[in-house]
Formats: C-alpha cells, structure tokens, sequence
RNA sequence: GUGUCCGUAGCUCAGCUGGAUAGAGCAACGGCCUUCUAAGCCGUGGGUCGGGGGUUCGAAUCCCUUCGGGCACACCA
C-alpha cells in the first residue's frame, strides 16, 4: 500500500506534467502552516528559478489542472508560489480504513528482505551490569524489532565481554580465596563439582577487588595475564572455571534483561570466536595488509580523504596477545560465514566512533566483508543525572542497573496507589508495565546519539510526552471499547467512514503517517521517529475523545465509525510500542 | 594541538532533502468533570534559534569565521 505523501505526489505531478512542466517538482509535503492548509507543494518556486519566470504562474497552472480532482477539498496557488492543498475526508477516511485493514497497516515488504546482525556491544560477564548498559539494550531492542517488522530477517547477539583480562583476574582472586579448588589443581582428572564456588554478589564484587590489587601489585597482575593465558590455551581446570563464570553471569544476565524486556537470538561473546583468530591474522599478513610498527601488528586504514588522522588497526599487540579490536573482526569473519548478512549493526557508547571507523575500514580492505555489506555504528549518548554529568548513585558511585529499575517501579508504584483505589497485586504489575514506559520511553524519545537526562520526577510524570501518557491513551480506548462490547456491540462489523468533525480529521492524518515513520525510523536508525508519532497520535486521539460523544453517539452509522477508528488508533499504538520495546496495561 | 558532535523559551527537547508567523512538554497563569478514565481537554504569557559574515527570491537548516561546552585521538574495552 502506498504512502499518503505518495499518493498525493503522484497526483501533483500529473498536475505538473499535464501543465506542462517538470513532474520531479510536484513532491508534496506536510504543511508548516496547518492554519493555512494541510499539504504544500513547493516545487513551483524551484522551478521557476530554472526556468527564469514567475513561480506564482507555474503554481496557478498547476493548481488549474488539480481542479475536479477528488482527492482535494482545497488546491491553491498563493504568492510567491505555494501550492496549498487539503484532501477531502472521503479521500482520507478511504486511506485509513484501507491500512485498518491491510497487513501492517499497509506498510510493504521489501523487495529483498536483508539479513540484519544487530551487535549490542554487550557487558562484562563477571561485572554488574549498570547505567551505561541500558540505552544499548532499550535502543537495541526497538531498532531489531523495527527491522524485523519492516520485514528482515534480524539477529540479535548480546555480544558480551568474556574472554581478556577480566576473566584472568577474577580467577586469580579466587585462587587466593579459595586456593584449594579442584580447578587450580592441573594434575586434578576428575569431574568438576556442579555447583559454582562463587554467587552473582560474590562475583560482581570479586571484579572491582581483583582490579584495584592488579593496579597495585605487579605480581597479582602476572599471575592475572597467565591465568588469562591458561583460560585462552585451553587448560582444562581454567576453562571449567571460566564456564562456572558465564554460567552464574548469564543466568543474572538473563534475569536483568527480561525485566526489561529485552531479548537475544545468540548470547555470544569474545571467546566464541577465539580459534579463529590465529587463522584470520595469518592471512591479513600473508595477504599483506598486517606489518609490525613499534613492535605490535597493525593494518593501516588511512584515507587520503581524511582530515584527521585515523590511527591503524592493531592486531595483535607487541606482546603477541589479541585486543578487542581482534575479537571483533573474528567475529565478522564469523558472522559472514554463519550468516552472510547485509548489514551489522553496532550499538555501543558514541565514544567508540572512531574504534569503529578503524574496524569498518579495516574489515573492508582485508576483505572481511563484501563491498555491499553495510557496516553500521550506532554510537549513543551518555545518559546524564540532573546535574549534567553522567549519572551517578547518591555517593557519587555507578548506579547498578537493577537498583535504577528498581527505583522506577517503586516510583511509579507510589504513584499509582496514590491515585487510584487499587488492589496491590494489580497495583504491582500495572506499575511494572508503566514504569518500564516510562524508562524506555523517556530514553527513546531523544536522538540516540544525544546525551539526555535521566529525571526521574519527569519521566514517570503521566504528563505529557511520556510513556506513560500514550499507555493512558491506550487505556482509554480500550475502556471504550469494552464497553462497547458489553452493550452487544461488535467491533469487527465497524467500518472507518467519512470524518464528521475537524478531531476526527485530524486523527485520520495522524494514522495516516504510520507506515513512513515506521521507514524513516528503520532508514534513519531512529526510534525516536516513533515517539514522535505516537505522541502526535495520542494527542489527536485525546482531543478526538474530548469533543466527540462515542458511546452516545445515537446515529449507528456515525457511532460505528467512530469505534472503527479508535479501535484502528489502538491496534496502531499497541504496534508502535511493542516497536519501541514495552506494552499497555488493561487499566490504569 | 587535530578531529568530531553540540549550543533553539526559565528547564527538558522537536524542527524531515533551505520555504510563508520557529514548535511541543514541564514550570507559571486562567477555564472545563450530574455525561465513554480530569493520569485528560481548551486557552494565556514566554524566543534577535550562542555571536558575526556569506550563498539565496527565502536560512534554525547550507558555507566561512568566532565564542562556549561535550567527546575522541594505536598496545583499555
């Protein structure tokens, strides 16, 4: 089906073509001045620069060959050139109850399906995940389920930190702890003990420790890089150890990211790609692009069209031992050959920009990828306190991801009981759904790649551009509906008919745009497109409420087009946020 | 130093490939519940779009310059 916009172009540049003149001009836009009408074609002033005359004549033909049509209730030329137009509620409400009933609401499928690698530059096993995880796995999560919706086939990997340093230093710690574990015994066969000699608590208190000792004492770093070695050299008392780790890390991982709604296809990590290192480095140095500089192994990715300088790629460093930088072009390498995809997509903080841009290059020249795979870095914003700087815990600590979400329901909890006679149990999962609207929300709406701040205050707010504002909307319409049902009505036997007011209108228009934000949020990578759309949604939809009577409306035809459309409008903002990574309560 | 992003109402942010009087929300103020959830709706006030040049019929948007801020600049990830 396609889109509104299109459909009122085409015509226009008919219009165009039958006065005469160049169809390319006839594109038509949303007005900027809804006072004066409601679609503007500015191709006329355009033209006429070209063409050395009077754009007002241009407009004026244009606007002739327009007359008749159907399509509009107002076509007019106004100086110095505008083509200002409004369609018809026929036209519209056509529009509207064509994607009621299409397939995504007439969204079309691409020609060629992608395969799309979403990489979500995944946490540390071993750390506590905090702040900084969250915006990779809010924005994540909407940008796979934007392009699985858009009709690709989409991978999620969580990518985690699994394999360097880290691991050799928590092993270490334990060794010093518990140095009588079978696993640091290397002459132990037997079988290992099921059970893990550590919890999640332990472990996440064991990183930091292992950490500031390295810091301090030379020897306790030694015994770190060879108990990492050990782990990456496959000594099986390590390896067994190292998989108790994952094992306790991902289970709490698991835990954390379901609460917030967000899934993985592949919990991979660095070590899934680890034999393939030595394989990759040796054919970038036979095939020439690898050399040694100051000891360590690079690639260069300069351009001659840089302005700045773009440091190469480093291989291997001068001790011989694989970087970051390694493990994410193995697991290119991987990815192409398990699943041959169009396009990754990255998801880290936007400081790694430049890490990215040497990766991108580097992965290119070697030969990684082919010329036509999309490499992509969404490089996002710090999430700031009030103060402007990077949120913080109260004493000034990093705030555990856990407690921040925790802080969001207990918020919103309050606020619900404050308000409402509710029991507790409803209170307790209403207030989950709408505090995760409101943290996701509240992250979404801003550009990925700005720093926002996080106000609690605001953004469990149930005022304005909130989560929780479009989810009372949604809640709304489902009382009336329900309603409706149990007066005998049935909605699947409502059809959408022409508007009788300006709200109803309006709210027509705002549907209408469904399909080219859900595009322009998967071209542009931008969830926030969809935000922007449901709150213009939700406001049509609450001025709609206000003005118009539904359930009372004694004229059937009239009611039944009314419950036609609201019900359109729901099943719209129920798409748009199951997008975006959240759903509706019942009630609220 | 080099590069990069940003600077829009008191605060938090929109503003699509340049278009007609720069928009929302919060905060402030004023209306609207015997009627489908007032967590709502309607309205008022608030801006030389950091400054200065330029391109254009037309600039918050493009170019240059300047001031202020964030961030990055090979053996961390």
């Amino acid at each position: 089906m396609k889109k509104i916009l299109e459909l009122i172009s085409e015509e226009v540049m008919k219009a165009f073509k039958d006065a005469g003149y160049d169809e390319a001009a006839g594109k038509v836009n949303v007005s900027n001045r809804p006072d004066l009408c409601e679609y503007q074609c500015n191709g006329a002033m355009a033209l006429a620069k070209q063409l050395k005359c009077a754009p007002i004549q241009i407009a004026t033909a244009v606007v002739e060959k327009l007359s008749g049509s159907s399509t509009f209730s107002k076509a007019e030329a106004v100086m110095p050139g505008f083509i200002n137009l409004n369609v018809s509620g026929e036209f519209l409400s056509d529009y509207v109850a064509k994607m009621s009933e299409s397939d995504k609401f007439g969204l079309e499928a691409p020609d060629k399906p992608l395969k799309i690698v979403i990489d979500y530059g995944g946490p540390n096993v071993a750390k506590a995940l905090h702040v900084g995880h969250l915006r990779s796995a809010i924005i994540g999560e909407s940008v796979k389920r934007i392009c699985l919706y858009m009709g690709h086939d989409t991978i999620g990997d969580i990518h985690m930190g699994d394999w360097g340093l880290p691991m050799g230093l928590v092993m270490t710690e334990l060794k010093e702890r518990q140095p009588d574990l079978p696993y640091f015994d290397e002459s132990y066969t037997g079988e290992y003990p099921s059970e893990a000699p550590f919890t999640v608590s332990e472990l996440e208190e064991i990183y930091p420790t292992a950490s500031g000792k390295s810091k301090q004492d030379e020897a306790y770093k030694a015994a770190a890089m060879e108990a990492t070695f050990k782990l990456q050299n496959g000594v099986r008392g390590y390896r067994a150890l190292w998989n108790k780790i994952i094992e306790v890390s991902v289970t709490d991982l698991k835990k954390n990211y379901d609460n917030l709604n967000v899934h993985f296809d592949l919990w991979n990590g660095e070590s899934s790609v680890h034999d393939l290192i030595p394989g990759m480095v040796q054919k970038m140095k036979d095939d020439g692009f690898a050399y040694l500089s100051e000891g360590a192994l690079v690639v260069d990715v300069k351009e001659e069209t840089d302005t700045k300088e773009v440091p190469p790629c480093m291989l291997l460093k001068s001790d011989g031992a694989a970087k970051y930088d390694t493990t994410d072009l193995a697991t290119i390498l991987d990815r192409m050959d398990k699943y041959n995809p169009d396009k990754i997509i990255y998801l880290t903080d936007k400081r790694q920009e430049l890490y990215f841009t040497q990766i991108f290059r580097c992965a290119r020249k070697t030969g990684l990828v082919k010329p036509e795979t999309e490499l992509v870095h969404i490089g996002f914003g710090t999430m700031n306190g009030k103060d402007g700087k990077p949120f913080k815990t109260r004493d000034g600590g990093v705030m555990r991801l856990e407690f921040l979400v925790r802080d969001v329901f207990e918020e919103m909890l309050k606020k619900i009981k404050d308000n409402k006679d509710i029991g507790e149990a409803e209170a307790e999962s209403t207030a989950k759904i709408v505090g995760l609207s409101a943290l996701k929300y509240g992250d979404l709406s801003n550009q990925p790649s700005k720093d926002y701040i996080f106000d609690m205050d605001k953004f469990t707010s149930f005022e304005g551009n909130t989560g929780p504002y479009v989810l009372y909307t949604i809640v709304r319409i489902k009382s009336i509906l329900d309603k409706f049902a149990a007066q005998g009505g049935n909605i699947t036997s409502c059809r959408i008919a022409a508007p009788v007011n300006e709200s109803e209108k309006n709210l027509m228009k705002a549907l209408s745009f469904f399909s080219q934000t859900v595009e322009s949020a998967f071209n542009e990578l931008a969830p926030n497109r969809i935000c922007a759309f449901i709150y213009d949604l939700s406001n049509a939809l609450n001025s709609f409420y206000h003005e118009t009577k539904i359930l009372t409306e004694t004229d059937e035809a009239k009611k039944a087009g009314f419950i036609a459309l609201i019900d359109l409008t729901k099943r719209v903002l129920e798409t748009s946020i199951d997008l975006l990574g959240f759903s509706a309560p019942e009630r609220m």
